[in-house]
RNA sequence: GUCCCGUUCGUCUAGAGGCCUAGGACACCGCCCUUUCACGGCGGCAACACGGGUUCGAAUCCCGUACGGGAUGCCA
């Protein structure tokens, strides 16, 4: 049998991170089976829906390098076929109408609660005949549950689960103004599409029970569910905007790198031994259902960062500068000359082994590309002071003289200078030249950037820090 | 309230009855490297929720307690 599996979020107006885990483990799945993982919006809610919320989604996943086999199915337009089961259902007297007003049920809640029972609908019209249905009220369907026994659920995750069945109730398949619940249509839509595995958040569990009601009362397979923990924020929480950012696209627009975001995922819930740092290719031949755990983990900011450093280190350099670039130039409100794009890429191995995010790696490379004069932060302005003036002067009368402007030799040049004046410390030369080059204090190797810079561009910033000390 | 699920360093986790003096990673602390900040290297701190069983032996199996999470919608 072909593993079939699915995403399907429901449109909300973004992907959580909690979904995004989702989607990747059912990818991850279908990839190590060679089988399909299919996309279908859970849109059901008319109210609810909207086209924006399901373009971020498409965007998310695309942005995590996520594909999907077949179209993006609508769940809603295959409402037709939803209502055609709950009438099949119907007929077969697996199912019933239920003329109760919202008032009664929340009596009925209430009185359940007060009572410790489960705060279930009470069947109240289960048997009731045809003859006592009321005029003006538009009916509900409702599935005839089993009122002996327990239902189980061989979970992947969980392992077996099962739940009396006085504990389930007679939910509802199709809504007083005839339109499918989710509960219907996902057994529907998943029966329909051939789902053979089902992962999800475990806060589908007891649903679960509800779904099984409806494949056995129509005689179709089960599929295999995996429930698995859901994601918590860092205090253990439901994982919410207050914790930070909680959508894939703020990870991409903090400059998160989607393959750090899928090994982060990966390991948040599952293991393969002590490995930490997995490949996507490595991460399909090694994903199974048993590596994942079954409690509920914290979202980690800092080894996410880790991660995503690592990765950033380990990346292309064309690659990279394709995703540093927007980031750079929303800095410059410009676009990157050509003179900056080739300095940036003489300068990326050592730009990004320093870097956790796109967002820190174009802060450090905005010196290479930005117009002379430029602003200097306060511990540049501090380190430019009247003493380094006559420092600068030296500095620059001995670059001036190379001919060979090279790390190597600007490096000299400053040891020399050190030596002659600071007692050798080659710190307090490096210092105010990495001030008046690059208007900070933090920056790759000073001499390396010189030398990436030119001896004009160099010659011309410090003439710049000069007037300044001057 | 009721039902379901869970509980190993601060965090993510390894662990399938003896391999555990409980391993790795992130974070943190110290040292080294060093022109700054990082990177890197070396070292350190740090956990089996609690109580009962079962067993020659339990982090691992069973029961209870506590705590946490989820569900309890004509939402998905």
């Amino acid at each position: 049998m072909s593993v079939v599996t699915r995403f399907p979020p429901s449109p909300t107006g973004f992907m959580h991170i909690g979904n995004a885990r989702t989607a990747l483990f059912n990818w991850l799945y279908a990839k190590h089976h060679g089988g399909k993982m299919l996309f279908r919006i859970e849109d059901t809610d008319r109210a609810r829906h909207s086209e924006e919320a399901v373009t971020a989604i498409i965007n998310s996943l695309k942005w995590l390098e996520l594909d999907w086999d077949g179209d993006v199915v609508s769940q809603f337009s295959n409402s037709n076929r939803h209502v055609e089961i709950a009438e099949q259902l119907l007929h077969e007297g697996k199912a019933y109408r239920c003329y109760c007003t919202e008032d009664e049920l929340r009596e009925m809640r209430e009185t359940a609660k007060k009572e410790g029972r489960s705060t279930f609908y009470d069947r109240r019209w289960r048997d009731r005949p045809e003859s006592d249905e009321p005029q003006g009220i538009e009916p509900v369907i409702r599935i005839k549950a089993p009122l002996e026994g327990e239902t189980v659920i061989e979970d992947s995750v969980q392992g077996t689960v099962r739940v009396d069945n006085k504990e389930l109730d007679d939910f509802i398949l199709l809504r007083s103004d005839g339109t499918p619940t989710y509960m219907l249509s996902v057994v529907v839509d998943d029966h329909d599409m051939g789902v053979t595995h089902v992962l999800r958040g475990d806060d589908h569990l007891n649903n679960a029970f509800r779904q099984k009601i409806i494949f056995d009362a129509m005689g179709w397979d089960v599929p295999v569910y995996g429930h698995m923990p859901l994601i918590h924020g860092p205090d253990g929480g439901k994982f919410s905007k207050r914790h930070g950012a909680t959508s894939v696209e703020e990870y991409r627009d903090m400059g998160y790198l989607p393959e750090a975001m899928r090994n982060y995922l990966l390991r948040l819930g599952w293991a393969h031994g002590n490995d930490e740092i997995i490949s996507t290719d490595q991460a399909i031949e090694w994903f199974d259902v048993k590596g994942i755990g079954k409690s509920p983990s914290r979202f980690d900011f800092k080894k996410l960062d880790s991660l995503n450093g690592h990765y950033i280190a380990h990346a292309d350099n064309e690659r990279l500068y394709s995703f540093v670039q927007p980031f750079i130039e929303r800095r410059l409100d410009t676009e990157i000359s050509e003179t900056g794009h080739k300095r940036i890429m003489l300068c990326m191995d050592e730009l990004k082994k320093r870097a956790k995010t796109l967002l820190q790696l174009a802060d450090e490379a905005l010196f290479l590309v930005k117009e002379a004069p430029f602003s200097y932060d306060e511990k540049a302005k501090a380190l430019l002071d009247h003493d380094t003036h006559t420092l600068l002067m030296r500095i620059k009368g001995s670059l001036e003289t190379l001919n060979d402007f090279t790390h190597v030799t600007i490096q000299d040049v400053c040891k020399e200078i050190a030596n002659d004046e600071m007692e050798g410390k080659l710190g307090k030369v490096a210092m105010p030249l990495r001030a008046a080059l690059t208007g900070t204090t933090v920056s790759p190797s000073i001499f390396h950037a010189a030398e990436i810079l030119g001896k004009d561009e160099v010659l011309k910033r410090i003439d710049i820090a000069l007037e300044r000390t001057g």
